[in-house]
DNA sequence: TGCGTTTGATTACGCTGTAAACATAGAGGC
DNA sequence: GCCTCTATGTTTACAGCGTAATCAAACGCA
């Protein structure tokens, strides 16, 4: 045979890249109750065991899908942190963070309430190799910022737990606002907070 | 027949109930993931089919078990209330609400992120009808403190979102604390924040 | 006593994750 | 150019799931 036709080749070539995409398409499309295995080997063209050539099972594709969640995390994170000096640059990671779990909200469910759930001991951390790891570039703000009232350490679970618990308030329809607001509520939340944490 | 043995009787009698306890036994055993309808018929001694006879579906059943969560969270954060004044009162509430969560993980899940998880739209609220509504409380005392630094709304919604997410986190295992530490690390970190929201 | 309504049981369907066994394609050595 | 090894797919099969459709029993009221 020997077609040089990509689409019928009995080795897809990059499989496991291309089942990561699928799942999170899947997964942004209709949740993770709504993601299967098999209907994500069914988008790729291939058969259902197949993904596990590369993935012990669902949960592990999950975590890959999830780590890949952490490092655009970082990446925003990094970039709002930049974009502002001092108490203001711990609003606008806040304000980040927030945005990134609207923007995406499945994902973000994924990456820290996901994969078995009940911290089933597989979470997924971010490659953080390139400088862009979420909880690092947030703990550096926080000591720069911390003041005699609290160490830098708890004003870093602080504001991470803040941002982190008003996201998923926001996502389960706890606070009750449209995208817009979201927005908004969250960068006057975390403005509040952070010049509180600066002492004002 | 008419055997008056209650185990053998075709009728049940309070299959509801029974259904709604053995879903939360088996949810708090075995997380959501490990919850399935026709085991919670199991255990009831009754038909796979048996419970679509008290709730429309697998959701709306957990949606019950979620409803009695949030009464049983709203009993504890009165009761954490009650234990205290002022800014130490805001502190005991955050305390009582992460204790909550790192009792009944499973629940705690379920109530907030359960049922479908994306803002299905079907959430349950608890009951609030005994005065016990969990916001209510929270509310009621952050209206009590807050200052001219921030609105008692945000003040509210910002501790519960300080709150809820270090639970979150907790419970996720992204910050590492074994259970008697996790009660001091939300003891402290809801201590400062109180001090922190009262001015001080 | 008899009938209607409620509550349960049975059966069946399509879907899921995944274990076991088999098949094919590409790479390296001769 | 051919043979073999290994990586990567496929096929088949199984148990469990949620739930739609249909049938059966028991309770409540006339």
């Amino acid at each position: 045979m020997s077609t040089s036709d990509p689409e019928r080749a009995y080795h897809h070539g990059e499989l496991r890249g291309a089942l990561v995409a699928a799942a999170l398409a899947d997964l942004e499309a209709g949740g993770e109750a709504g993601l299967s295995l098999r209907a994500v080997a069914r988008a790729c063209g291939v058969s259902a065991m197949a993904p596990y050539r590369h993935f012990a099972d669902k949960d592990a594709l999950l975590a890959a899908v999830a780590e890949r969640g952490f490092d655009d995390l970082g990446d925003r994170l990094a970039a709002a942190d930049a974009s502002a000096e001092g108490a203001s640059a711990l609003a606008a990671q806040g304000a980040a963070y927030v945005a990134f779990a609207l923007a995406r909200p499945a994902l973000f469910r994924l990456m820290f309430m996901g994969a078995g759930g009940l911290g089933a001991g597989g979470r997924a951390e971010g490659s953080c190799a390139d400088g862009s790891c979420a909880y690092r570039i947030l703990s550096e703000r926080c000591a720069a910022l911390a003041g005699p009232a609290m160490s830098a350490e708890d004003l870093t679970l602080t504001a991470w737990s803040l941002v982190h618990g008003l996201a998923a308030l926001i996502l389960d329809r706890r606070v009750s606002v449209d995208a817009a607001g979201a927005e908004a509520l969250a960068r006057r939340i975390t403005t509040g907070f952070a010049r509180l944490a600066a002492g004002g």
